[in-house]
DNA sequence: TTGACACTACGAATACCTTCGTAGTAAGGT
DNA sequence: ACCTTACTACGAAGGTATTCGTAGTGTCAA
């Protein structure tokens, strides 16, 4: 048995973001990306990157001589983890204690409440 | 203006939810409590709280031998801002997406589906 | 008053995360 | 061939989190 995946720190989120948004990239690429939120050295990303290789958090691929990174997991399931953890760790399990507090203090708005009554009803339909 | 309310930790928030639980207690309840859980050595809930007390994640009352701890913030507003910056690092805003992988993953009853519809329509009438 | 016990304070070890500098190497142009 | 430039590897510093041992102190019963 493999060891299950490990949730990915700060900085490697931000680092998987860049990766489900763009696709295949390079340290450039993904350092490029960053930077346009926040400053940040070239070799601090490569750094990451080298230790999330170790970690299998994301791929590399070193045909070229930029290698080319990729997130080991697809998002959808890196996510559902991360909202699966909190759930259990600060909610006790309760997706709608979990709901309640994510939307309190945010001013959602019409369409977004539709979009979750739509999705409600769609779990439901696949759930039996 | 005092510095804006730190997100707790994976431990400091093991004990906030026991203080959630019972109220202000003592290093010895809140030892015991966790102990159920996990084994752990009495120093290092005492070490855990006194970092906490300077953080001002608890409140300390020290009239008693046995210095009585309680939650600084109100649990729910402390489970807001987990929920809230797990919105904004992972799920870019969207609560749809947030509540989309919560659910899945998990085999959530009718009942709190039918919850998480009544949250909707509750938010919903006070949004206005 | 002394011994046993429970409690606090605090240092320290360990681990991990984040950051970046330096060194070395490959590639391409002149 | 050589210079410049972009890249990787890696060590190391500084920070935070977590754990626990030890020392010191208060309390109470015998």
């Amino acid at each position: 048995m493999t060891t299950s995946p490990q949730k990915p720190t700060a900085s490697e989120l931000e680092i998987l973001r860049v990766l489900w948004a763009r696709g295949p990239s390079t340290v450039r690429e993904i350092h490029d990306a960053l930077s346009e939120k926040k400053s940040l050295g070239y070799t601090t990303v490569l750094k990451l990157l080298q230790i999330m290789t170790t970690k299998g958090t994301v791929r590399r691929n070193e045909t070229q001589r930029a290698h080319v990174y990729e997130a080991g997991l697809p998002a959808e399931q890196t996510k559902r983890q991360l909202a699966g953890d909190m759930l259990q760790r600060v909610f006790e399990g309760s997706a709608s204690q979990l709901m309640m507090h994510a939307l309190a203090g945010r001013k959602s708005s019409r369409e977004e409440i539709e979009e979750l009554r739509r999705l409600l009803d769609e779990y439901e339909r696949n759930r039996r």
